[in-house]
DNA sequence: CGGAATCCTCTTCGATACTG
DNA sequence: CAGTATCGAAGAGGATTCCG
């Protein structure tokens, strides 16, 4: 790395470390699961090609991303999170967090990748700690919560069905407002989620 | 902003609006308080000036930092965090966090500002709930941590009296060592404190 | 086809000098 | 004190090309 903060601080030298653009987004596309040079372009959607290869050259020699050689029969190269990589999870649970509250709610025009529930579950509820079960029914996506840890899928006996739309999933868990949301079953549980993700976001 | 990584994605926000160079550091400036413009780059040490006003701009212009001039008889402006820049800490923390593993212990040359002690106890023990009260003395800095509050300076009956160099602080709050710091008093106090941070360090 | 290296343009950075 | 102006160097973005 040439340039540098030259500051005997832990926020510059993180930031030495994965401060430059698009680092942090090839970290979170990393923590989904390894992934082969290509499906990180697509999915980053936009980095050069020359920018990708050298941000991985350099996360890899920090011991951030490691690279490997599928065994058989694929025969490609995936990259993945190193132990110390994977400790980026509360940095990015964290500006999520904080970046939610400006993001504002999705557009029509957003299209969301599949999967995409689950992980944004995970996201919001990272640092809360949650009782009971709730199932989340939003588009064609399913994902549920059960006693803090994220299914994909639905879930039988749930305490709570959520049924909304993007923008009312964002409203009910960035704002609390419930608008647009449908819940079957204990509306209380799904208050006390809400106040503790709000909590949460507020707190933490 | 010209630059932005068009994805409908809490972290890419967060990254268009405190992704750039710079910005994180100032914000962890600001979160001790209001700094003058000539302070600030001082501070930072390095930052370019034209580029510390660009910055400035826009995370003003985003509702991270607002502008104050001061009432009398200071005539002069100062930079502070907006509600929603001070959300900023846990970010701050989190990568701190991150970044203290892998910055290592600070060599004999590191010279820490005044007051260095009690900011970097705070970061240490942000998500960490600890009981007691320690006492700590770190070359002639003194800081102390009550109840899980920071307190500058010494205290009074402090459970235990922790004294070290900064490289023995380091390693007592990141890997847990305690080589090198000598411990007056309750000293599984102080083990079940560094537990805490350690936990915290791994976990969240 | 996956995994880049190259070339080119444009913007930004860093350093210094300068001004209201 | 609080910035703006200037300028060379570095890096980003986009397209294309190359290699196994």
């Amino acid at each position: 790395m040439t340039k540098t903060y030259h500051q005997y601080c832990p926020v510059a030298h993180a930031l030495d470390l994965v401060g430059e653009r698009w680092s942090l987004l090839i970290a979170r596309e990393l923590l989904h699961g390894p992934l082969r040079y290509t499906d990180l372009a697509d999915q980053l959607c936009g980095v050069p090609t020359n920018v990708l290869a050298a941000r991985l050259r350099v996360l890899e020699a920090n011991g951030i991303v490691a690279k490997r050689r599928l065994p058989r029969p694929a025969a490609s190269t995936v990259y993945e999170l190193t132990e110390y990589g994977r400790g980026l999870e509360p940095v990015l649970f964290a500006l999520a967090h904080w970046g939610a509250r400006s993001l504002g709610p999705p557009g029509k025009d957003v299209d969301f990748p599949a999967g995409w529930l689950s992980s944004a579950l995970r996201t919001a509820v990272a640092a809360a700690h949650s009782d009971g079960s709730f199932e989340f029914r939003v588009g064609t996506e399913r994902a549920s919560l059960v006693d803090g840890t994220i299914v994909e899928g639905g879930v039988e006996d749930a305490d709570a069905i959520v049924e909304t739309d993007p923008a009312g999933f964002y409203h009910l868990l960035v704002d609390g407002r419930l608008e647009g949301v449908r819940v079957e079953g204990d509306s209380e549980a799904l208050a006390r989620l809400v106040q503790a993700v709000g909590l949460t976001a507020a707190l933490v």
